[in-house]
DNA sequence: AAATAAATAAGAATAATTCTTATTTAGGTA
DNA sequence: TACCTAAATAAGAATTATTCTTATTTATTT
């Protein structure tokens, strides 16, 4: 039983925490987090597996916000906005991509297209009442 | 005359290449490009200038690949495509932004939206072709 | 020519990410 | 059990992109 193997708790706790939150979280936020229940577990082992799941397309890096990458577990097509004062990466699930427009992105220039990514940057409202 | 004096030879000459070109290149690029014309270029100067100019609205960031930031001096908003295989930044001029979506956006969750990137990511034409 | 302010080169410093190596762990096998 | 192998890991070194510092150069003003 490969996903219940303790061998893979650590990889299974990084993808665990990624799949429970909606923070689109950093290396560095999954590796904090998480070492407060795991002492032992070190920052290369979080790097290690993120790009692991991204070959496994369990995981996507869905942003770079100042030169840090962002991570996403629901790799199902949907919007994001990145809020420019506090960084915060939020889903907008309400607003769809426009798949419609990969086709037209094919046509245009004759590639081949594996994915759309829309993002909207600005600030968030919590940043907003402050 | 600021902008022809000797003074800001470099910065004009960076700031040209970005406006001259429809590669979206990284700092890295145009350093190095631009190093055969002006062999006393150095790559500080062209990350300290393109980071005025962003500050200035006449660059935008436009895309990570690879960790690496690339760069356009076309403000006004336009699609991209990153080809996976040779990062390859490529404007979808026939498309546009879905700017009717930024109020949607707003509305959503109460936030207020300062720009919009919409880019597909797959295999370019001359990829595919070999 | 002297004073100044901005622009720059060079390289040090920083920060994110990847790589290396030795160790640990789990699972299988005799 | 003891051994064997392969995968996972920790720790820290190495790499890479970017920013910062400092002294120098350049253009402009006085």
């Amino acid at each position: 039983m490969e996903a219940t193997s303790k061998n893979f708790k650590k990889r299974n706790a990084i993808l665990s925490y990624l799949q429970h939150t909606n923070e689109h979280p950093s290396a560095e936020t999954i590796f904090s987090d998480l070492k407060a229940e795991i002492p032992d577990l070190s920052i290369g082992t979080v790097y290690r597996n993120l790009k692991l799941f991204q070959q496994q397309g369990l995981v996507n890096c869905i942003a770079t916000v100042h030169g840090v990458e962002r991570f996403d577990a629901n790799t199902a097509p949907h919007v994001h906005f990145i809020c420019e004062s506090c960084d915060a990466v939020i889903d907008l699930h309400k607003l769809s991509t426009p798949q419609a427009l990969c086709s037209e992105a094919e046509n245009s220039i004759g590639c081949t297209v594996s994915g759309c990514q829309l993002s909207f940057t600005g600030k968030c409202r919590s940043c907003l009442e402050t």
